[in-house]
RNA sequence: GCGCCUGUAGCUCAUUUGGAUAGAGCAUCGGAUUUCUAAUCCGAGGGUAGUAGGUUCGAGUCCUACCAGGCGUGCCA
């Protein structure tokens, strides 16, 4: 639809002001909030008429002039201070919808992606214990974002990395170890500081046991009570054998990350692929990777420590790479997976980032550019952390004290569908409040199922219409009856929908479609309780189900990229 | 201290790359169903957009300062 004008518009400019350089990118159409405004509105005249020295009304005037007749726009207005106002003809209103009863599923795609590759990545939370309701912001986000943007033609692939080489995994087995003793020998009692406490922790050790019976049993562990983690856990490895200790670390890893992946196919997220940090340590990435800065002249030797030199990409200080221990950070593996994502050759990668890792963007984006050798297209999202709320009592979440909410919780509790919707409600940079109470709430409070009810109430017509003697037949000319202001309401939010898509995938911001369905389903519900659809005249109520159809399926389609279900009937 | 993010109605949030009269939901109050599902609709009240300046045809949106909150600022991950 804006496409239209803003072509007409371009046509305008390149005939009659040739010696210009407008970039034609520039051309800015919007929908009217009013309607005594028209339906679109350009301000390209106030934008350039000073350029040639003309008052924007006057430029305008000239513009519109010039435009070339189309039996598209009806009328075209100007209004001070210059805008330029786009009256669009009922036939071409109403061509919307025949669009959509044709494209059906596919009415709203749009070939922006032109088939480049992306790489999404997000979630990547350690394997060190369940998905808690922290992360599933991000994971709704990301799985929305990724439909987003196949919706826009962009081939995508989801991606989970995997922290399966670090300390904190050294800790889980550990942790389970301590467990497994306990479970063999109740005499057995450890202090958990510093170790993970949750109840997981217990059904792991029983998995190691009824796998491997006692083997693992170590005659003399003794409680590290506070000794210091590190060298409880370097004595560990001493007495088991190596291959031991990655045969449990892998049966840790394995259970965690199940329980991970069953929890986000519940909420609906399926990954495409699962990075392994390990796999850097494996074929010697993180050797290469570490070489190639150094022999770039990125880093530098300091305390015996190799620090890379990120001050060179505004961050606030230069980071260690390898510690004085000559273990590798966090940092030196995660640049090693980034080049790995360059060497993949995607022509977007995207990453997904809680909004505590912002500190973490200036490093990751400088030795990216480093690797990538041109201008970064790395993207780093960042989304902020929802509050928890039970009604007005905030819910405590702290992984100290084993006391947090995990996302299977939360699924359950207020279902897949609420948890989607309400996440998404809100843009993404912004602190939010997530109400439980409210979003498992079966009453009007509730957006999903607002938006839910408009599908199964159209879906009732439909079934009412059956156990009649009429039929639904369509033909595009039964679409004159609709003369209804909130038929041409529906008509113009149905038709301003692959606009929308299009505007959310470019901006990454899901939530312009979560508001975009509960608008849709507020004309819907408008419509119903002023008109009935199933009136007797037969072209009358053809075109009122034709419409009603329409809005359908824009429902189910948008309801496809949120992620969510649409009930024939509630 | 420094850096990043945020501040819009009583509450939770929108506001389409700066646009026309800042909009929804909840809550409060008043109405609507012999009719396709009332998980719905219609109406009312409620605003110095944190504060103060600046930029321009035009600012909630951009810039500066200050105030308030969140996060970050490890040889942690």
């Amino acid at each position: 639809m804006k496409k239209i004008i803003k072509d007409l518009i371009k046509d305008s400019l390149n005939k009659n002001f040739k010696d210009n350089d407008i970039p034609l990118n520039d051309i800015e159409v919007n929908l009217c909030k009013d309607k005594k405004f028209g339906d679109y509105s350009s301000n390209i005249a106030m934008k350039i008429a000073s350029s040639f020295n003309e008052k924007p009304t006057v430029f305008a005037e000239k513009l519109v002039e010039r435009l070339k007749k189309n039996s598209k726009i009806k009328k075209v207005e100007i209004v001070k201070p210059g805008f330029i106002n786009f009256f669009v003809s009922e036939d071409l209103k109403f061509s919307v919808i025949d669009k959509i009863l044709k494209e059906k599923r596919n009415y709203g795609k749009n070939s922006t992606g032109n088939n480049l590759k992306v790489l999404i990545e997000f979630v990547s939370a350690n394997p060190t214990g369940p998905l808690h309701v922290g992360h599933g912001r991000g994971a709704v986000f990301g799985d929305c974002l990724s439909n987003m943007l196949t919706e826009s033609g962009y081939a995508v692939t989801k991606e989970y990395y995997v922290n399966d080489a670090g300390k904190q995994i050294d800790i889980l087995v550990v942790s389970v170890l301590q467990r497994y003793h306990e479970l063999i020998d109740s005499d057995f009692e450890f202090s958990y500081d510093d170790l993970y406490k949750g109840d997981y922790i217990w059904d792991i050790a029983a998995e190691l046991h009824r796998n491997e019976g006692s083997k693992f049993l170590i005659k003399n562990l003794v409680d590290h009570n506070n000794a210091d983690i590190d060298l409880y856990i370097r004595k560990i490895k001493e007495i088991l054998s190596d291959r031991e200790f990655l045969y449990i670390k892998k049966l840790c890893v394995n259970y965690v990350l199940e329980n991970i992946r069953l929890n986000l196919v519940e909420a609906n997220i399926n990954f495409d692929s699962w990075f392994f940090e390990s796999s850097l340590l494996e074929d010697k990435s993180l050797d290469k990777a570490v070489e190639f800065l150094i022999k770039n002249n990125h880093t530098y030797t300091k305390d015996k420590a190799l620090w890379f030199k990120s001050t060179d990409f505004n961050d606030e200080k230069d980071r260690v790479l390898i510690k004085e221990n000559q273990d590798h950070t966090y940092l030196a593996t995660d640049i090693a997976y980034h080049e790995k994502k360059i060497g993949r050759k995607y022509d977007l990668n995207v990453n997904i980032w809680g909004a505590d890792h912002h500190g973490y963007v200036p490093r990751i984006q400088g030795a990216f550019q480093i690797f990538s050798k041109k201008k970064s297209n790395l993207k780093i999202l960042l989304v902020q952390f929802a509050n928890l709320y039970r009604g007005t009592e905030k819910v405590a979440m702290s992984t100290r004290s084993g006391e947090f909410v995990t996302l299977n919780q939360l699924l359950k509790e207020v279902g897949k569908d609420a948890m989607r919707f309400f996440y998404l409600t809100r843009k993404s940079d912004q602190h939010m409040d997530f109400d439980i109470e409210l979003a498992k709430s079966n009453n009007n409070n509730n957006p999903v199922y607002y938006v839910q009810y408009a599908h199964a109430r159209i879906c009732s017509i439909f079934r009412q219409l059956k156990k009649g003697k009429n039929n639904f037949s369509y033909d595009k000319k039964y679409l004159l009856n609709l003369r209804e202001e909130e038929e041409l309401n529906i008509i113009n939010k149905l038709a301003s929908y692959p606009d929308v898509i299009l505007n959310a995938a470019k901006k990454y911001e899901p939530h312009l479609i979560t508001n975009y369905v509960r608008e849709l389903a507020q004309e819907i519900h408008s419509y119903y309780n002023k008109h009935q659809i199933l009136v007797e005249n037969g072209d009358l109520r053809n075109a009122r189900l034709a419409l009603i159809e329409a809005a359908k399926y824009v429902l189910q389609n948008s309801a496809k990229i949120i992620g969510i279900e649409m009930p024939e009937e509630m």
